[in-house]
DNA sequence: AGCCTCCGTGATAGCGTTATCATTGCCCGG
DNA sequence: CCGGGCAATGATAACGCTATCACGGAGGCT
């Protein structure tokens, strides 16, 4: 009644012994074959794998972690459940969790309250013998919680963190290249006059991307005039009235690159407002790639962040500093690389 | 070695056993105590409960899913990443599955090509083993896949699908419901002139999002003017298309009500450019409450799924219906309700 | 030739729970 | 006053896998 039990659902599993059965060998050596690392014959091998393939044979996930005793179980820290991000980062971790056998706890930090809030929260978590955590944005930013998950002694990875940590761990990429890129990009399409607009002054990303775009510019030989740059806060309306500063101008640039694809909305909507056509009178790139580069129209060419590979690093890299000894302090920041995503606001001039 | 391994990152748990012998009892009954469900005296009940804490004891879920022999294999399906739901859903979904103690087993079927690719996707998730798979729109309104799911015999449960499935499980919002409701809200903000940009119309949705509409329009004796409503197709160019159509009649509405967000940034967009002020001069609201909602300026009011909710019951739908003997072909479809989102787009006139 | 090694494999003992059935008291009615 | 029945608890066997160690046999070395 136990094994034959009411499960509907599933069909009833072969199990290990059963293939080893079938192949006239131990449950071990196909244990070996399974996990690929020990000696086992090639002869002995190709018996076990014929067996596993007519038996539809798959181990047990549960059971193998159960009995390895190495499986993780991985917190993800984030704030935000509607954030863009989420999704596709909950998708790296939980694809190469499940490679790994890893089981994945979501921490949800979305609360307005600070200090005693959080350190319910991280008492919490600390308690509930997670092994280590995954600090997705932009947690990965607020210092007053990085600080207190260090003392609570959990380790971590930041995703995108302001800064790659002093002593820790992270994945990001690299904001400076990848401005540079797409600035080469809208130079590549014959732009010359190319307005900027820069991010928050609080995030280090705005300063890294500010940076990417001069090098680009420098490498050319194209000079920045001071008035077509302008100080933004990563929001739509920042970028609204970034535009209309630029399209006010009696010599207005022929292409813009705002920070983020929020500001690249607005200053669409300005260029809109002043009759511009896009991209036939002016150019307009972003930056991180979330919904709203192709809700708006025409859609946003911009650049797009590796967000799954992240998660997908992320957990590798946890499940190495955690095999690690104590000893040797671990530092490691992952540097991923970016995409430039081509849709319809750049026109060759 | 092998219990004290070199697990740096993880505090050894307590066990069972220790909790047991800790209270003088043995394993058994603080499994029971555990599980709340078997009969024990008081008085065991809180000697154990007292080791519990004195030794902060945590069930170990792997072993509790291998030994209870009834947690779940679930498979996730969705089609793309980076979609707004996703983050939410999964968020929902992996809550609940972990409370129950199940898997939860994402499969990406994000690929443009049709039928072949389907064909081994779906061979390859019915080969994997799960015992059910949650849809998640847009493929749960894909009448195709889903078909070839039943085909395989994978019993399923859709997320806001098309129409509620004939003869099976959902979980989805009452879009007449929500769309009455925000329209009354408009009513009660003192507009009476109130125009509507009709969804795309392959989508079912639409249809249920105008209906609710006029259902709110009729109940409050208003005449809904054929010339203030327009037929979009979901996207932001067809909103603002509507709205340049809206705001060049020689009596524009003092309110908008597009059935999704990007319509209503395309109508925002087009208000703008008549040089009309949101919401001073005309109101607006979407439906939805996807990102573009917030980005935008000024922010949207509108109307939001309870996404993570959705997930959530989905996987209890699942669990549930895999637990019913195949008998009684369930059928259950369960509607959540929605909540009002008062951003800065509604002005009392 | 004898011994040591190493390869390929198997037997057995867990991993931390829950299921099942047995066992112990204890109360109650005949 | 004793057997039946039930409430409370325990002992033991799974669950499906991996870790560990043991063992036979084929070389290689002295």
């Amino acid at each position: 009644m136990k094994t034959s039990s009411p499960r509907t659902g599933r069909k009833q599993h072969a199990t290990i012994r059963e293939v080893a059965e079938m192949a006239g060998v131990s449950q071990m050596t196909v244990s070996r074959v399974l996990n690929r690392r020990e000696s086992v014959k090639e002869s002995t091998r190709e018996k076990v794998e014929e067996a596993i393939q007519a038996l539809n044979y798959r181990p047990n996930l549960l059971a193998r972690s159960l009995a390895g005793g190495k499986s993780l179980f991985i917190g993800l820290i984030f704030n935000n459940p509607s954030n863009n991000y989420l999704g596709e980062l909950l998708v790296g971790t939980l694809n190469r969790c499940r490679e790994a056998g890893h089981h994945l706890v979501i921490e949800d930090f979305s609360t307005t309250a600070r200090d005693k809030e959080i350190d319910a929260l991280i008492e919490r978590i600390s308690g509930a013998g997670l092994d280590g955590v995954i600090v997705a944005p932009p947690i990965s930013e607020d210092e007053a919680i990085l600080s207190k998950l260090r003392q609570a002694g959990l380790k971590t990875v930041l995703i995108a963190p302001r800064e790659p940590p002093a002593n820790g761990v992270s994945v990001s990429i690299d904001d400076v290249a990848a401005a540079d890129r797409i600035t080469q990009y809208l130079i590549d399409h014959g732009h010359k006059r190319i307005a900027f607009v820069i991010g928050a002054t609080d995030q280090s990303s705005s300063r890294r991307r500010y940076r990417g775009f001069d090098l680009a510019m420098a490498r050319n030989g194209l000079s920045v005039d001071d008035n077509l740059v302008q100080q933004g806060d990563y929001t739509y309306r920042s970028g609204m009235l970034a535009g209309e500063h630029f399209f006010s101008l009696p010599d207005p640039p022929t292409a813009v690159f705002a920070s983020n694809d929020d500001m690249a909305a607005g200053v669409l909507a300005a260029a809109q407002r002043h009759g511009l056509k896009v991209p036939d009178n002016v150019s307009i790139v972003g930056f991180d790639d979330t919904a709203i580069a192709s809700a708006m129209w025409p859609q946003l060419t911009t650049v797009r962040q590796p967000i799954a590979e992240m998660g997908y690093q992320a957990v590798n890299l946890l499940a190495r500093i955690l095999s690690e000894s104590e000893a040797k302090a671990s530092e490691r920041n992952l540097v991923l690389d970016v995409a430039l995503v081509e849709r319809d606001t750049v026109r060759r001039r």
